[in-house]
DNA sequence: TATTATTGGTCTATATGTAGCTCATTAAAC
DNA sequence: GTTTAATGAGCTACATATAGACCAATAATA
Protein backbone atom coordinates (compact mmCIF):
# COMPACT_ATOMS: atom_id res chain seq x y z
CA UNK A 1 0.00 0.00 0.00
CA UNK A 2 1.09 3.54 0.58
CA UNK A 3 1.46 4.59 -3.15
CA UNK A 4 5.61 5.17 -3.97
CA UNK A 5 5.94 8.92 -3.72
CA UNK A 6 8.08 9.92 -6.82
CA UNK A 7 9.47 13.21 -6.16
CA UNK A 8 11.19 14.71 -8.65
CA UNK A 9 14.62 16.94 -8.88
CA UNK A 10 15.43 20.48 -9.70
CA UNK A 11 16.39 21.56 -13.26
CA UNK A 12 20.27 21.87 -12.04
CA UNK A 13 20.60 18.61 -10.08
CA UNK A 14 19.65 16.66 -13.01
CA UNK A 15 22.14 18.66 -15.18
CA UNK A 16 24.80 18.02 -12.98
CA UNK A 17 23.89 14.32 -12.12
CA UNK A 18 23.87 13.72 -16.25
CA UNK A 19 27.46 15.94 -16.63
CA UNK A 20 28.96 13.52 -13.69
CA UNK A 21 27.57 10.61 -15.78
CA UNK A 22 28.87 11.63 -19.46
CA UNK A 23 32.18 12.87 -17.54
CA UNK A 24 32.31 9.43 -15.70
CA UNK A 25 31.43 7.77 -18.93
CA UNK A 26 34.33 9.76 -21.10
CA UNK A 27 36.83 9.89 -19.19
CA UNK A 28 36.69 5.83 -18.57
CA UNK A 29 36.32 5.43 -22.47
CA UNK A 30 39.77 7.76 -22.99
CA UNK A 31 41.02 5.81 -20.30
CA UNK A 32 40.27 2.48 -22.38
CA UNK A 33 38.68 0.91 -19.69
CA UNK A 34 35.65 -1.72 -19.84
CA UNK A 35 32.58 -1.27 -17.71
CA UNK A 36 33.32 -4.21 -16.75
CA UNK A 37 36.99 -3.65 -15.40
CA UNK A 38 35.89 -0.13 -13.91
CA UNK A 39 33.04 -1.80 -12.20
CA UNK A 40 35.66 -4.34 -10.20
CA UNK A 41 38.00 -1.89 -9.59
CA UNK A 42 35.38 0.25 -7.90
CA UNK A 43 33.53 -3.01 -5.76
CA UNK A 44 30.34 -2.85 -7.85
CA UNK A 45 28.34 -4.27 -10.73
CA UNK A 46 28.18 -3.15 -14.09
CA UNK A 47 24.83 -2.35 -13.77
CA UNK A 48 25.49 -0.04 -11.34
CA UNK A 49 27.87 1.52 -13.22
CA UNK A 50 25.45 1.96 -16.34
CA UNK A 51 23.22 3.64 -14.42
CA UNK A 52 25.69 6.02 -12.85
CA UNK A 53 26.67 7.04 -16.51
CA UNK A 54 23.31 7.39 -16.93
CA UNK A 55 23.04 9.69 -14.18
CA UNK A 56 20.35 8.17 -12.32
CA UNK A 57 19.94 10.17 -8.91
CA UNK A 58 19.22 6.84 -6.59
CA UNK A 59 22.65 5.54 -6.61
CA UNK A 60 24.66 6.11 -3.86
CA UNK A 61 27.34 8.99 -3.62
CA UNK A 62 29.78 6.90 -2.47
CA UNK A 63 29.90 4.32 -5.58
CA UNK A 64 29.74 7.35 -7.57
CA UNK A 65 32.43 9.23 -6.29
CA UNK A 66 34.80 6.03 -5.84
CA UNK A 67 34.26 5.76 -10.08
CA UNK A 68 34.59 9.08 -10.63
CA UNK A 69 37.93 8.72 -8.52
CA UNK A 70 38.99 5.80 -10.51
CA UNK A 71 38.51 7.15 -13.68
CA UNK A 72 40.12 10.02 -12.92
CA UNK A 73 37.38 12.56 -13.19
CA UNK A 74 38.31 15.43 -10.82
CA UNK A 75 35.67 16.08 -7.98
CA UNK A 76 35.37 20.27 -7.30
CA UNK A 77 37.93 20.63 -9.70
CA UNK A 78 40.14 19.95 -6.95
CA UNK A 79 43.08 17.57 -6.52
CA UNK A 80 44.11 15.23 -3.58
CA UNK A 81 45.70 18.13 -1.02
CA UNK A 82 43.55 20.64 -1.97
CA UNK A 83 40.34 18.54 -0.43
CA UNK A 84 42.20 17.81 3.04
CA UNK A 85 42.39 21.75 3.11
CA UNK A 86 39.53 22.49 2.41
CA UNK A 87 37.53 20.50 4.30
CA UNK A 88 39.77 22.31 7.26
CA UNK A 89 38.92 25.42 5.83
CA UNK A 90 35.28 24.83 5.93
CA UNK A 91 35.39 23.17 9.46
CA UNK A 92 36.75 26.81 10.77
CA UNK A 93 33.78 28.57 9.24
CA UNK A 94 31.34 26.08 10.25
CA UNK A 95 33.14 26.84 13.88
CA UNK A 96 31.90 30.57 14.04
CA UNK A 97 28.45 29.91 12.73
CA UNK A 98 25.58 29.35 16.05
CA UNK A 99 25.01 25.91 16.54
CA UNK A 100 21.49 25.58 15.42
CA UNK A 101 19.39 28.40 13.36
CA UNK A 102 16.35 29.43 14.97
CA UNK A 103 14.14 31.95 13.87
CA UNK A 104 13.90 35.37 15.64
CA UNK A 105 10.14 36.01 16.17
CA UNK A 106 7.69 36.49 13.74
CA UNK A 107 9.71 35.43 10.58
CA UNK A 108 8.39 35.44 6.89
CA UNK A 109 9.84 33.09 4.47
CA UNK A 110 12.30 36.49 3.18
CA UNK A 111 14.18 33.87 1.08
CA UNK A 112 15.60 35.30 -2.43
CA UNK B 1 23.17 -15.88 4.52
CA UNK B 2 25.67 -14.11 2.14
CA UNK B 3 27.66 -12.10 4.34
CA UNK B 4 27.23 -8.45 3.59
CA UNK B 5 30.71 -7.70 2.09
CA UNK B 6 31.66 -3.91 3.51
CA UNK B 7 33.29 -2.12 0.70
CA UNK B 8 35.95 0.60 1.90
CA UNK B 9 36.20 3.56 -0.06
CA UNK B 10 39.23 5.30 -1.86
CA UNK B 11 40.57 8.42 0.73
CA UNK B 12 40.05 10.55 -2.18
CA UNK B 13 35.92 9.77 -2.06
CA UNK B 14 35.80 9.86 1.37
CA UNK B 15 37.42 13.50 1.71
CA UNK B 16 34.85 14.47 -0.98
CA UNK B 17 32.02 13.42 0.36
CA UNK B 18 33.28 15.16 3.96
CA UNK B 19 34.09 18.23 2.24
CA UNK B 20 30.56 18.50 0.42
CA UNK B 21 29.10 17.49 3.48
CA UNK B 22 30.34 20.02 5.23
CA UNK B 23 30.04 22.69 2.82
CA UNK B 24 26.43 21.95 2.85
CA UNK B 25 26.28 22.25 6.68
CA UNK B 26 27.56 25.40 6.57
CA UNK B 27 26.19 26.78 4.19
CA UNK B 28 22.49 25.75 5.28
CA UNK B 29 23.70 27.72 8.20
CA UNK B 30 24.52 30.98 6.46
CA UNK B 31 21.92 31.24 5.23
CA UNK B 32 19.65 30.27 8.75
CA UNK B 33 17.98 27.16 7.37
CA UNK B 34 16.60 25.42 9.53
CA UNK B 35 17.39 21.16 9.50
CA UNK B 36 13.97 20.09 9.19
CA UNK B 37 13.28 23.54 7.08
CA UNK B 38 15.92 22.41 4.39
CA UNK B 39 14.56 18.90 4.31
CA UNK B 40 11.26 19.32 3.27
CA UNK B 41 12.50 21.86 0.85
CA UNK B 42 14.67 19.14 -0.76
CA UNK B 43 11.62 16.89 0.12
CA UNK B 44 13.51 14.21 2.25
CA UNK B 45 13.64 13.54 5.80
CA UNK B 46 15.64 15.28 8.60
CA UNK B 47 17.33 12.11 9.12
CA UNK B 48 18.94 11.92 5.70
CA UNK B 49 20.24 15.41 5.45
CA UNK B 50 21.81 14.59 9.31
CA UNK B 51 23.81 11.93 6.88
CA UNK B 52 24.24 14.12 3.83
CA UNK B 53 26.00 16.79 5.88
CA UNK B 54 27.86 13.92 7.43
CA UNK B 55 29.07 12.80 4.73
CA UNK B 56 27.77 9.40 4.29
CA UNK B 57 28.39 7.30 1.06
CA UNK B 58 25.05 5.57 0.72
CA UNK B 59 23.16 8.51 0.22
CA UNK B 60 21.28 8.87 -3.21
CA UNK B 61 23.55 11.17 -4.91
CA UNK B 62 20.38 12.66 -6.21
CA UNK B 63 19.10 13.81 -3.07
CA UNK B 64 22.68 15.35 -2.00
CA UNK B 65 22.53 17.22 -5.23
CA UNK B 66 19.23 18.47 -4.44
CA UNK B 67 20.03 19.46 -0.92
CA UNK B 68 23.17 21.43 -2.38
CA UNK B 69 21.35 23.46 -4.63
CA UNK B 70 19.19 24.18 -2.10
CA UNK B 71 21.74 25.88 0.02
CA UNK B 72 23.80 27.08 -2.63
CA UNK B 73 26.35 24.63 -2.66
CA UNK B 74 27.69 25.36 -6.14
CA UNK B 75 28.20 22.16 -8.19
CA UNK B 76 31.34 21.42 -10.84
CA UNK B 77 32.15 25.39 -9.72
CA UNK B 78 29.80 25.90 -12.35
CA UNK B 79 26.67 28.18 -12.92
CA UNK B 80 23.49 26.91 -14.55
CA UNK B 81 23.41 27.43 -17.62
CA UNK B 82 27.62 26.13 -18.08
CA UNK B 83 26.01 23.13 -16.34
CA UNK B 84 23.59 22.23 -19.68
CA UNK B 85 27.23 23.32 -21.63
CA UNK B 86 28.97 21.54 -20.30
CA UNK B 87 26.78 18.80 -21.49
CA UNK B 88 27.41 19.30 -24.73
CA UNK B 89 30.55 19.67 -24.84
CA UNK B 90 31.34 16.15 -23.62
CA UNK B 91 28.58 14.63 -25.34
CA UNK B 92 30.28 16.18 -28.76
CA UNK B 93 33.70 14.35 -27.07
CA UNK B 94 32.32 11.12 -26.42
CA UNK B 95 30.78 11.16 -30.02
CA UNK B 96 34.35 11.10 -31.00
CA UNK B 97 35.30 8.48 -29.38
CA UNK B 98 35.15 4.04 -30.00
CA UNK B 99 31.67 3.04 -28.97
CA UNK B 100 33.14 0.18 -27.04
CA UNK B 101 36.40 -0.31 -25.44
CA UNK B 102 38.11 -3.38 -26.25
CA UNK B 103 41.74 -4.89 -25.42
CA UNK B 104 43.50 -5.19 -28.32
CA UNK B 105 45.66 -8.51 -27.79
CA UNK B 106 47.55 -9.62 -24.88
CA UNK B 107 46.71 -7.05 -22.82
CA UNK B 108 49.25 -6.19 -19.45
CA UNK B 109 47.59 -3.51 -17.24
CA UNK B 110 49.91 -0.83 -18.47
CA UNK B 111 47.98 2.11 -16.56
CA UNK B 112 50.04 4.68 -15.00
C1' DT C 1 17.21 32.22 34.39
C1' DA C 2 13.30 30.13 31.93
C1' DT C 3 11.47 28.67 27.74
C1' DT C 4 11.43 26.01 23.76
C1' DA C 5 12.99 25.51 19.04
C1' DT C 6 16.73 22.87 17.17
C1' DT C 7 19.51 19.18 16.94
C1' DG C 8 21.48 14.36 17.44
C1' DG C 9 20.51 9.85 18.26
C1' DT C 10 17.86 5.42 18.11
C1' DC C 11 14.35 2.24 16.47
C1' DT C 12 10.91 -0.07 13.18
C1' DA C 13 8.46 -0.94 8.89
C1' DT C 14 8.51 -0.37 4.25
C1' DA C 15 10.30 0.91 -0.12
C1' DT C 16 13.92 0.28 -3.06
C1' DG C 17 18.81 0.00 -4.37
C1' DT C 18 22.08 -3.46 -5.65
C1' DA C 19 24.32 -7.79 -7.15
C1' DG C 20 24.23 -11.30 -10.20
C1' DC C 21 22.61 -13.49 -13.42
C1' DT C 22 20.40 -13.88 -18.53
C1' DC C 23 19.89 -12.64 -23.42
C1' DA C 24 20.18 -9.79 -27.74
C1' DT C 25 22.69 -6.42 -30.09
C1' DT C 26 26.61 -4.00 -31.40
C1' DA C 27 31.12 -3.09 -33.10
C1' DA C 28 36.19 -3.73 -32.58
C1' DA C 29 39.87 -6.83 -33.96
C1' DC C 30 41.30 -10.27 -36.93
C1' DG D 1 33.36 -11.12 -43.78
C1' DT D 2 33.98 -13.63 -39.35
C1' DT D 3 34.62 -13.82 -34.60
C1' DT D 4 33.65 -12.50 -30.13
C1' DA D 5 34.44 -9.07 -26.52
C1' DA D 6 31.69 -5.27 -24.96
C1' DT D 7 27.53 -3.20 -24.21
C1' DG D 8 22.49 -2.39 -23.10
C1' DA D 9 18.51 -4.02 -21.10
C1' DG D 10 15.61 -6.88 -18.22
C1' DC D 11 14.83 -9.91 -14.35
C1' DT D 12 14.78 -11.84 -9.32
C1' DA D 13 16.27 -12.16 -4.57
C1' DC D 14 18.44 -10.08 -0.98
C1' DA D 15 20.39 -6.26 1.57
C1' DT D 16 19.67 -1.89 3.08
C1' DA D 17 18.40 3.01 2.53
C1' DT D 18 14.70 5.86 3.85
C1' DA D 19 10.66 7.87 6.23
C1' DG D 20 8.68 8.78 10.37
C1' DA D 21 8.17 8.37 14.67
C1' DC D 22 10.37 8.95 19.39
C1' DC D 23 13.37 10.91 23.18
C1' DA D 24 17.24 13.51 25.42
C1' DA D 25 20.44 17.14 25.23
C1' DT D 26 21.59 21.44 23.63
C1' DA D 27 21.54 26.37 22.92
C1' DA D 28 19.26 30.55 21.11
C1' DT D 29 15.89 33.83 22.48
C1' DA D 30 13.14 36.39 25.73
Amino acid sequence: MSRSVTHSYSRHSRAALSLLGRLVRAARKQRRLTAQETADRAGISRGLLQRIEKGDPKCGIGAVFEVATIVGVQLFNADETALAGNVRQVEQQLALLPKSVRKPAGTVVDDF
